[in-house]
DNA sequence: GTTATTTTGAAAACCAATTTCAAGTAGCGA
DNA sequence: TCGCTACTTGAAATTGGTTTTCAAAATAAC
């Protein structure tokens, strides 16, 4: 946590760009929240304490941390970019309810592996990957239907 | 081929929609092309031997290949949605090189089954998933970083 | 053919993402 | 501390893909 501020000071100094009061406080925010933020939603949270901070400002926020390593972007098909924060922990991937749209967040080494596995198998050096599993979760099974 | 033809036209027949001579060309073309065509993609394409053929109307009727099962949409990140024609076989992933945009289909059964357990672990009926590697393919590689 | 209904194509609307620009601010050096 | 320069900000405009609107044209049933 604590590092990750610094993280991003160091990036700001070493990109030459300049440390301002809506940046810390964009970022504090961040790291407050849930994940799986869209810049919309960081950006209506923001509002409620800071109604000075445009739009503009959260969106160019976000897109700093995910150059610099503290965020992630993420894409689950309903036209929005989320914002995810990085962690110390493994990668991970998503398992979403396609009726409440909950979002639980997994790890599994195995698939991982065979990932690393198809790629090399064409080829490819691979980079990063994607994998998202849609279903239904318990308590949407329970609610009928 | 024959029978997607067919599934095509008892769906329009079944929703009270009309057999047109732009659906059927538009079909026709989107069986001949690759897959991972974008609704411009398409459009682009028909331009030239139908350059009436509007925009609108292929950004419908691929709607309507979704809906009626004979294709499904993907996306890939770059803010363009692709529609993807659906076959007998069994379903695949993608892989996806960073730098050339080449798309590799693969399918390993290991890794679904190894997704359905995971689900299972968090209490989810699966319906669908979506799994994207990125890399860099072999071509690219050799062109330097 | 006539009629009711759907479809078409061009243009407009939409919406999230991105950029523009004038005013404001941070950080450096004097 | 002051002044300068470059960067940042917020509002508004723009972009680019998607989706809708609407009047004219086409289809299917009668």
């Amino acid at each position: 946590m604590g590092d990750r501020k610094q993280t991003f000071r160091d990036y700001l100094s070493q990109q030459g760009l300049k440390s301002t009061r809506q940046r810390e406080i964009i970022l504090d925010e961040f790291l407050r929240c849930d994940s799986h933020l869209s810049t919309e939603d960081l950006y209506l949270k923001l509002r409620k304490k800071h109604p000075g901070i445009g739009y503009a400002t959260v969106y160019r926020t976000l897109k700093i941390f995910s150059e610099c390593g503290i965020a992630e972007t993420r894409n689950f098909g309903d036209g929005q970019t989320r914002y995810e924060s990085t962690t110390c922990e493994e990668h991970h991937d998503h398992l979403i309810c396609k009726d409440c749209g909950a979002i639980i967040e997994f790890e599994d080494p195995r698939i991982e592996q065979l990932q690393e596995q198809v790629a090399k198998g064409h080829g490819f050096i691979m980079v990063s990957h994607r994998l998202e599993i849609f279903g239904q979760c318990t308590k949407c099974q329970n609610k009928g239907n």
